[in-house]
DNA sequence: CTAAGTGCAAAGCATTTGCAGGCTT
DNA sequence: AAGCCTGCAAATGCTTTGCACTTAG
């Protein structure tokens, strides 16, 4: 899918959904969608502030809540780190890298977590299934073994 | 393993990796290693100060850092919640009610996260898998249902 | 004795909230 | 016009830090 899709998509659920489509809100979704990596609310207020200097932080926090409400993004959390979102809003597992705390994607192909809900505590209604491998980067390994020398 | 088992276990890697014994650290521990549910920090805070009145939040956390350090508990982190602690270091994955925010441990059978390295980024090395299954615990369930009525 | 641990108070950080005014529909 | 949205500034909540004192080994 690419930006102009997403972006009438995204017009398109605001209205579906009674939204007003303000330009804070398409500037964040469109600064969301149009990175591939998973950025910070932080980073994503540096983006959007190039193009919409007025923009206050507050607002893309609350922006991102709302997209992630739409259904539009999800939002990525992980031990000690600030939040990141992901404009691919399809359920997919995520690697976290230890040092620089970037996320990546990765597709699975044949993961099955069907038989998990049999070992939980009884009458634990699952909802969803999140799956994070943690590591090293190829960016932050090699810098890791320079410096070990 | 039972308390007193663990408590000597505490004793030994404390000693083995050139750490002092304190009060403190023994009640902290004492107290998470007596628990089943995953207590946060301030929920142990509560407790350890029932036993030992004076100690202070800050001990606390810190001892808590120290103890994951030390390989003798594990910090559970999720969306928008409290970090948790699990005596239970070994790796096991986590059910987390949307409601209260409990954490479950479970056991798994046959959860072979085998082949998902290949589907990573290139270069990408991985220490370690964590899977969460979100989802609502009998007691929150038999809440919301009521409520519905 | 010496290094490490502790308590207190204050800081830090990401995120949230209250409120007055502004913009979409 | 009506209501939701935005910006500002201040608050929040969890967690960390600086510093002087105490304690374990």
């Amino acid at each position: 899918m690419d930006l102009q899709e997403r972006m009438k998509r995204f017009e398109e659920t605001c209205r579906r959904q009674g939204l007003p489509v303000t330009v804070q809100r398409r500037a964040v979704y469109e600064a969301l969608a149009s990175r591939k990596d998973h950025p910070t609310a932080d980073e994503l207020y540096d983006a959007v502030s190039r193009r919409l200097p007025g923009i206050s932080r507050t607002t893309v926090y609350r922006v991102l809540e709302t997209l992630v409400k739409m259904g539009l993004a999800i939002k990525v959390d992980h031990p000690g780190a600030r939040s990141r979102f992901d404009a691919n809003a399809t359920d997919h597992p995520h690697a976290v890298c230890l040092a620089c705390e970037r996320v990546f994607d990765f597709e699975v192909r044949d993961f099955d977590l069907g038989d998990i809900p049999e070992q939980l505590p009884d009458g634990f209604q699952v909802t969803g299934v999140t799956v994070v491998v943690h590591g090293y980067c190829p960016f932050c390994r090699a810098a890791l073994e320079k410096n070990r020398g």
